[in-house]
DNA sequence: CGGCTGATTGAATCAGATCAACTGCTGTGG
DNA sequence: CCACAGCAGTTGATCTGATTCAATCAGCCG
C-alpha cells in the first residue's frame, strides 16, 4: 500500500468508498509536508486542489489590509477543506496556514469531480459536509452579529465541552487564535474569561478552562441580550 | 403540463434536468402560497423540505431573542433554499419568512436525494450550488468582524451596482431590511448612508442611490481600516 | 541568564447601540 | 375628501462594549 492509499484511506469523507475509487484517487493526489506558519494559500488564488489533513492542524481564515484576521475554520487529523473551489473553478475564498507542522494531501479539482460523477455515495457524503459548514457559518454569522464577547465566549466553551467530554477543558488554540476565532482580540477574551470567572462560571489555569456552571454558561450563549 | 411541472422548471438548479427525473420530483413537491410576513419555518425545527422560489421573495434569518435579526438571504424568483438540512436529516439553521405575498415550491426530502443518487449531474448543482453559497457567507462572516458600518454599506452598494448593471441603483429591500443584511439596526445604516453622501461617493433620495465615486467606495469596501 | 512570544492589565478613545423625539408618507375610515 | 393612525425612516443625545495604545508579566527556548 502506497503512502498516498494510505492517508487518503484516513479521510473521513472517503470512509466507506470502494478499494477501486481510493487508487484512481490516488493518481491525482500529492502528498505535502509543510511547517508551522507556512502558508497553504491565499485568498483570492486561483484554486486548483483541495486538501485533507493527515496529521497536525491547519487554520482557514480571512484578513484585513490592518492585519486583523477572522478564523472561519480549524482543521486536524482526517478532515479535509478548500472544497468550495472544487465545484466553482474560482479563487480561494479564504487563506490557510498551518498551525503546526503538519501532513496533508492535496487533492486536484478536475480528477475529483470525475470520481464524483461515478459515485453517486460520495456525492453525497460531500454535500452533507457542506451542509455542516453551512449551518456552522449560519451560527457564527449570528453569533458575530448577534452577540457579545462574553456569550460567544460561553458558547465556545459549551462547545469544547461537548467535544472534550469533560468539564476541565484543555484550550485546543492559543488564546490569541481562538481571539480571532471569535471575531475579537486577545485582549478582549482576556477580560471576557476574567468576567466570566469572576461571575463564577469557570475556573482558568493557563490553557486548562474547568466549567463551574454549564447550566449558566448555556444561559448566557442562548441570550442575545 | 401540471402547474407543479412548470414552477419546477423554473428553477435554476433544475436546468437541464432530464424531463423525466423532473416528472419524477413533481410527486414529492407541494405548491405553496405565502402572504407578505408569513413565517415557512423556523430555526430549530426539524427540516423536511426545502424550498424554491416560484414569484415573490423570501428572507432568511436568525434571531437573538433580543429581537435583533440578521439577514442571511434574500431569495427571489427561480431560487432555491433550506437545502441545508436535506442532507444532515436535522433542523433548520435559520428561519425563513416571505418579504412578498410569493409562490413557492416545497419538495421532500427524502425523494430528493433518490433523484440525486441517479442524476450526477443535478448533484455536482447542488454541489456547486452549496459552494457558492459557503463562498458569500465567508465574505459575509469577514465583513462582519473586520470592517466598519460605511465599509459594508459601500461593499453592499458595489454588488448592487454589479446587479443592476447602473449608477442609479434602487435598493431591493427596505432599508431595515437592508440594515439588519448588514448585521446593523437602521439608525446606524441611516447615518452610513449620511456619512458616504457627505463624503461626496453616493446620493441619495428615498429608495433610489446614485453612485458618484465607485472608485472610492471600492477603495473603502477594500479597507480594514 | 537574557530575550522572545503569548497573555494580562490599565487608561483613553471610539463606533455603534440604545432611547427618545420627530418627520413624512400611506392607506383607511369617518 | 380630509383626518388621523401607523409604519418607515431620520435625527439628536447618551451610554456602553470593544478596540487601541501602552506597560507589565509569565513562561520557554536558546
Amino acid at each position: 500500500m502506497t503512502r498516498e492509499l494510505k492517508a487518503l484511506a484516513g479521510i473521513k469523507l472517503f470512509e466507506g468508498l470502494p478499494k477501486a475509487q481510493l487508487e484512481s484517487l490516488v493518481e491525482i493526489t500529492l502528498l505535502k509536508q509543510v511547517k508551522v506558519g507556512e502558508t497553504l494559500f491565499e485568498a483570492g488564488q486561483p484554486g486548483t486542489h483541495f486538501y485533507a489533513v493527515v496529521s497536525g492542524k491547519v487554520r482557514v481564515y480571512r484578513s484585513a489590509p490592518s492585519g486583523k484576521e477572522q478564523i472561519l475554520n480549524v482543521f486536524g487529523a482526517g478532515e479535509s477543506f478548500a472544497e468550495v473551489p472544487v465545484f466553482e473553478g474560482k479563487t480561494y475564498p479564504a487563506s490557510a496556514q498551518a498551525l503546526e507542522d503538519s501532513v496533508l494531501v492535496s487533492i486536484a479539482r478536475k480528477g475529483f469531480v470525475d470520481v464524483l460523477r461515478r459515485e453517486p455515495e460520495l456525492a453525497l457524503g460531500v454535500m452533507a459536509l457542506l451542509s455542516g459548514r453551512l449551518r456552522a457559518f449560519v451560527t457564527q454569522i449570528a453569533q458575530l452579529s448577534l452577540k457579545e464577547v462574553p456569550e460567544r465566549l460561553a458558547g465556545y466553551l459549551l462547545l469544547l465541552r461537548a467535544a472534550q467530554n469533560t468539564d476541565a477543558l484543555t484550550l485546543d488554540l492559543p488564546k490569541g487564535q481562538i481571539a480571532a476565532y471569535l471575531g475579537t482580540i486577545p485582549e478582549t477574551l482576556s477580560r471576557a474569561l476574567k468576567k466570566l470567572t469572576d461571575q463564577g462560571l469557570i475556573e482558568t489555569s493557563g490553557n486548562r478552562v474547568r466549567v463551574i456552571d454549564a447550566e449558566a454558561l448555556a444561559h448566557l450563549a442562548e441570550a442575545g441580550r
